[in-house]
DNA sequence: ACAAAAGTGTTTTTTATACACCCATGC
DNA sequence: GCATGGGTGTATAAAAAACACTTTTGT
């Protein structure tokens, strides 16, 4: 990249600023509800708006690391799931741009992240408003946030389907319900029938079965399973179809 | 993203400048070769290697369409397919960036594209080297524009499987062989028999028959088939499989 | 005639889908 | 006993994979 033709367009290059914004994801298993993490907004542009946990990069700073630093100022978790979603650099999606006679630009290169609800802790700084939102009712946000959060769930449901994400939000241990219900949350129910699922899932191999039960109040004691990532590991190159 | 931890890193922050990288493939029918589009570099840092073409962002110019410009500077084309790829942006990605003491980070966004070969011409301006590569020749690059192509290499790979790609890289008009010939010359020739590949295809609807016939030396006069975009438009909601 | 490439069809195996049904528990 | 959720199996339809065979051209 770069430079290579500074010649004729002289000095003309933008300067900017790169932002990192994470789309964190979780399910509370629960409710069944799928959750994005946001916080409140304490200075302007944007002021009281709810957005997206974001910070600027700094400098010697990767922009994985930036994401990783935001995440960890923001949430306590003992696992995560993080990957590059998608980088949003247009002129003007930052009204900082325009108030100053410098020309800077914003760029937020965004992070997709998926962490265990039961095991987040979320860190309150007491100036701070941080929360959980269902998806379904996320307020209109700062910025180009809006967007993000649809690429973020795009991204989700896609790797739902190829990929074990859910076990990344699913609790350790977890039965098979649980993991049906996460789909059906976040797919709608009308991918696939439970015991066809059930079949498929198993026989994928990478599901142990823990011996232990659990009873949620009425019903036969559902059998917890865990994901086991070396048996995972084996297959992992073949195709994997999970819905 | 931006500002909100202002407070705490006080100016830190990193400036960068944002290049954007284009990873151009096309492929040569005659020959069945992946080509990749190289450009010599006229200056430091790494000078006279090999590199992707790509330019800095301007003021008031978005991230697409710096790489619609970079491209248009060094190809003409008929058909292009663009999208995002990646973004690296660790710190000493570019040498420059210590070089000065004002510290300014490069950051490079990458974008995928596909042309038709036999459409694009190269734009040799007399001073830039610029040449198409087949993959598995590419020397040294400049930067980790390695790395840019490797993964862009992977997304190809990818879309070829559950998108269309393979027509913005294929001339308006081609038979199946051709079709197949492309899958195998990217994928590798065991992913499918040429009978069912073929059968497959046929079946999805958007593949049509334009009466003429080709004939390429020995052997029957194969069909030439279009892609039917608007046909293609009304199924492409529904899971595609192509390969 | 025969090689070369295009194109068709058939058989077998594997998956997907739709259900029907049994099991273990709380109330 | 029966409602509730967990778990198993089976029958049918569809798709994938393997491969045998016919057609049409150039030489």
């Amino acid at each position: 990249m770069a430079g290579r033709d500074d010649r004729k367009s002289l000095n003309n290059q933008a300067d900017f600023k790169v932002g990192v914004d994470n789309v964190i994801f979780s399910v509370d298993t629960q409710q069944n509800r799928l959750l994005v993490l946001l916080v409140m907004r304490q200075k302007e542009p944007y002021l009281d708006y709810w957005s997206l946990p974001g910070t600027l990069v700094r400098q010697g700073e990767s922009l994985e690391s930036a994401a990783y630093r935001i995440l960890a100022e923001k949430i306590r978790v003992k696992n995560l799931y993080l990957e590059q979603l998608y980088t949003f650099g247009g002129p003007g999606r930052d009204p900082r741009e325009s108030a100053y006679s410098y020309n800077c630009r914003y760029l937020s290169v965004s992070y997709f992240a998926l962490v265990r609800f039961e095991e987040a802790e979320l860190i309150a700084d007491g100036v701070t408003g941080i929360a959980w939102y269902p998806l379904e009712q996320v307020p209109k946000l700062a910025f180009d946030h809006q967007q993000i959060v649809e690429y973020g769930y795009n991204r989700l449901r896609n790797k739902l389907e190829y990929s074990p994400v859910a076990f990344d939000v699913l609790p350790e241990e977890f039965t098979l319900g649980e993991l049906y219900q996460l789909y059906t949350t976040i797919l709608g129910d009308n991918f696939s029938d439970y015991s066809n699922f059930r079949a498929r899932l198993l026989k994928l191999g990478f599901l142990s079965d823990t011996g232990l039960k659990t009873s949620r109040g009425a019903g036969r004691p559902a059998s917890l399973y865990r994901f086991d990532s070396e048996a995972f590991a084996l297959v992992k190159d073949k195709p994997l179809i999970f819905i």
